[in-house]
DNA sequence: GACCTGCTGCGGTTTG
């Protein structure tokens, strides 16, 4: 029985609080953390009890009487920290055990307090460890010496990131500093691949998955609108407001102008005709006090129904209690997200899922059918993670030397090299990026030791130096003293211009461009704010399921019958074209004067046929939404050049490299890359926006399959000459 | 045609 490995304490605590029985996570996790001395990932979904599935043996297990912190517990959120902190501390009203949050905005007197007797649980971002390396090493040797247990939770929002990378160092850089090894738990959803997680842990020992397969009812149904190209069309907003009205809602139309249109339009129509007024929007423009607001009320009152229209601030583990349903407004760029956010649905034990796909363009259509179909394939993309992390390993660098007083060349190289985040990377790599640090004024030379440069110290004593990612500057919003929000200064950014923001309208009334201030009033009718963004990244294997979704015939209960209807015309418009095997044939269209590929393949591999046209002078133009390249070259010609075109990959390197010396700041693709000398800049590019190895593959395997249009097939393809967003 | 995340130290001023 799991339940008697606990110390006395926590049994107290678990019989108090009346459970009826141990969640099967929670059962798992106590049997083995309390029976080996392994590392763990337990993953299961959100509200399944894996807080406590990791706390409640940890804290059985942590020798509280020893000196020093025993348990730290590290969040991608500071609202995450805060809500935690009360359950944690919950947990720990057994124990007469400290419990310290540690982050930017907390308490500065209690850190103090913490820091003359050090001990019990702190909980903590990654950026704040890094500072505390960054200026106050002797602090992360007197508060973590003595570690036993460090908790990641939501790992898998670290997974495949540079923030990720930064946090897996900080770890290896904890377990230095420690006098035994740590034990690491980390807590994640339903991910792709558990094999890149086990990384967070090291290698120290052991790493365990414990896997709650635990299986959920979702209820899922696909409706299609065909839209315009700006606003969603009124038949659908009609249509989600009769889904919605009755009920708990989240939706996610993916992306911020968006949620305000869903939120501020649904409101309109509900005023209309009496229905509730509980309306919001919430993503990161939105001011925090009015998203906390709406936390609140979703997450506190039981009797009144509320719709949110959000972004992925929504995704992440705040609880916000109980949502009858989720709807997804077009496709959403990643099944992983799609899975994140059908998991804040129907959250009691036992309720199915809600789950309801809007669609307002076939190709939207078709990316959330192949989305659904691989997740209940049990496919989730496996995130993507930098293999030699070049940019990061040379921040660090200037993070441990600023920690030190001086340190010699051979003792930074060989703590750099036993950082199980930089394990790829080889030593005789190292080299060239710390003399390049020290070339570039970033390093000095001081005797026999390094210390940080004039042009460094700009560098490492900004407080930007903490973090792995780079936020864009925004104006603040602001009504008669309160703060709406922040939107960035576009071109639709003038005064008398009317906008929507936190589910409002507003009227400009003054611009201060000095403090970065827009002064607004209340209005009537407004547009959605433009926020300035780059598209996201799309899977291979979500490609070609649209492809095979056309070819295969099959008929799919969960779509209603535009969906249906919309379905055969995409289908007739391919029949032209007879793949067999969509696996390795892609469809060509010969019109005669031009050329029509569609690739069905990752936005790098895209990304990277694009460049090679590009290289080699084919005339050709890409077409994001149908996912097809057009090319203005006769059908023999082309294949010529497309035969060649793997002999072309090796040329990538030289014309990036060409480009980045007449324009350096395009090669600078991460927020450290501008660390690196060129070459390593270039690898570091190549990783992030192109897929070299991916598009040989591609290349070797795939045959295009031509059809040539001609008067009788004039028609087709027609319905995809009027997508939304098209150029 | 994208989304999200965090933040030291120091000097100065204000307030109890």
């Amino acid at each position: 029985m799991s339940f008697n490995l606990l110390s006395e304490p926590i049994r107290k605590y678990v019989r108090d609080k009346k459970w009826e029985q141990l969640k099967p996570i929670q059962a798992a996790a106590i049997e083995r953390i309390l029976t080996t001395e392994d590392n763990y990932i337990l993953a299961s979904r959100t509200a399944s009890g894996k807080t406590e599935a990791a706390f409640l043996p940890v804290l059985s297990a942590a020798n509280f009487n020893a000196p020093g912190i025993k348990v730290l517990y590290i969040s991608p959120l500071i609202a995450l920290i805060n809500d935690q902190f009360l359950r944690v501390e919950e947990l720990c009203k057994n124990l007469e055990v400290p419990v310290t949050k540690w982050h930017g905005e907390a308490n500065k007197s209690l850190k103090d307090q913490l820091l003359k007797d050090p001990s019990g649980v702190m909980l903590i971002t990654p950026e704040s460890i890094e500072a505390m390396f960054v200026n106050k090493p002797f602090n992360v040797i007197r508060l973590f010496s003595g570690l036993e247990f460090v908790v990641i939770d939501e790992i898998h929002s670290f997974l495949g990131t540079d923030r990720g990378i930064q946090l897996k160092s900080l770890l290896s850089r904890l377990q230095t500093v420690n006098r035994h090894y740590f034990r690491v738990i980390g807590l994640s959803a339903t991910i792709g691949d558990y094999e890149l997680a086990k990384t967070f842990a090291g290698p120290s020992r052991k790493t365990t998955v414990l896997l709650d397969k635990t299986p959920k009812e979702v209820k899922v149904s696909f409706r299609y609108f065909s839209g315009g190209t700006d606003e969603l069309p009124l038949a659908l907003l009609k249509n989600l407001y009769l889904e919605t009205k009755d009920n708990k809602a989240l939706i996610f139309p993916n992306s911020r102008g968006r949620a305000e249109e869903v939120a501020v339009k649904l409101k309109k129509i509900s005023q209309k005709v009496n229905g509730h007024p509980n309306y919001f929007s919430h993503h990161s423009s939105v001011d925090r006090d009015e998203r906390e607001y709406v936390e609140y009320f979703a997450k506190n009152n039981t009797l009144h129904n509320f719709c949110i229209a959000c972004t992925s601030t929504l995704e992440l583990g705040i609880d916000i209690g109980t949502v009858d349903e989720v709807v997804q407004i077009d496709a959403s760029h990643s099944i992983a997200s799609l899975v994140q956010r059908l998991g804040r649905s129907g959250r009691r034990d036992g309720a199915a899922s809600t789950l309801v796909l809007y669609a307002t363009g076939p190709w939207s259509l078709l990316q959330s059918m192949a989305c659904w179909l691989l997740y209940r394939e049990g496919f989730i993309e496996p995130p993507a993670e930098s293999s030699k992390p070049y940019d990061l390993l040379a921040q660090q660098a200037l993070s441990i030397v600023k920690g030190t007083s001086g340190i010699a060349p051979d003792q930074l190289i060989a703590q750099l090299k036993g950082n199980y985040a930089f394990a790829a990377i080889a030593e005789n790599e190292i080299l060239p990026i710390i003399n390049h640090l020290i070339d570039t004024d970033m390093l000095e030379r001081l005797g026999r030791e390094l210390i940080i440069g004039v042009t460094g110290e700009k560098v490492v004593n900004n407080k930007d130096f903490y973090s792995a990612f780079t936020t864009e500057e925004h104006f603040k919003v602001v009504h008669a003293g309160n703060r709406i929000g922040e939107i960035p200064y576009t071109p639709q950014v003038l005064v008398d211009q009317n906008i929507m923001l936190a589910a409002k309208i507003w009227k400009i009334r003054d611009i201060d461009f000095k403090a970065k201030k827009i002064e607004v009033a209340v209005a009537k009718d407004g547009k959605k704010p433009i926020f300035l963004g780059l598209p996201g990244n799309v899977h291979a294997k979500v490609r070609q399921k649209m492809l095979e979704i056309i070819y295969t015939g099959d008929c799919y209960d969960f779509l209603d019958e535009a969906s249906v209807d919309e379905l055969k015309v995409i289908r007739s418009d391919f029949r032209a074209v007879p793949i067999e095997d969509p696996t390795v044939q892609r469809p060509l269209i010969d019109t005669g004067n031009k050329l029509q590929l569609f690739a069905f393949t990752s936005t790098k591999i895209n990304n990277t046929i694009a460049l090679l046209f590009h290289i080699k002078g084919i005339p050709s133009q890409f077409n994001p939404p149908t996912d097809s390249f057009e090319v203005v070259l006769g059908y023999t010609d082309f294949m010529a050049q497309w035969r060649s075109l793997p002999e072309t990959i090796s040329a990538i390197d030289g014309y990036l490299s060409a480009q980045a010396e007449t324009n350096p700041e395009k090669s600078e693709v991460t927020k450290w890359a501008f660390l690196l000398p060129l070459p390593l800049r270039i690898a570091i590019a190549k990783e992030k926006v192109y897929d070299i190895e991916g598009t040989r593959a591609f290349l070797e395997t795939v045959t295009f399959l031509a059809a040539q249009q001609t008067e009788g097939n004039q028609a087709p393809f027609s319905s995809m000459d009027q997508l939304p967003g098209k150029a």
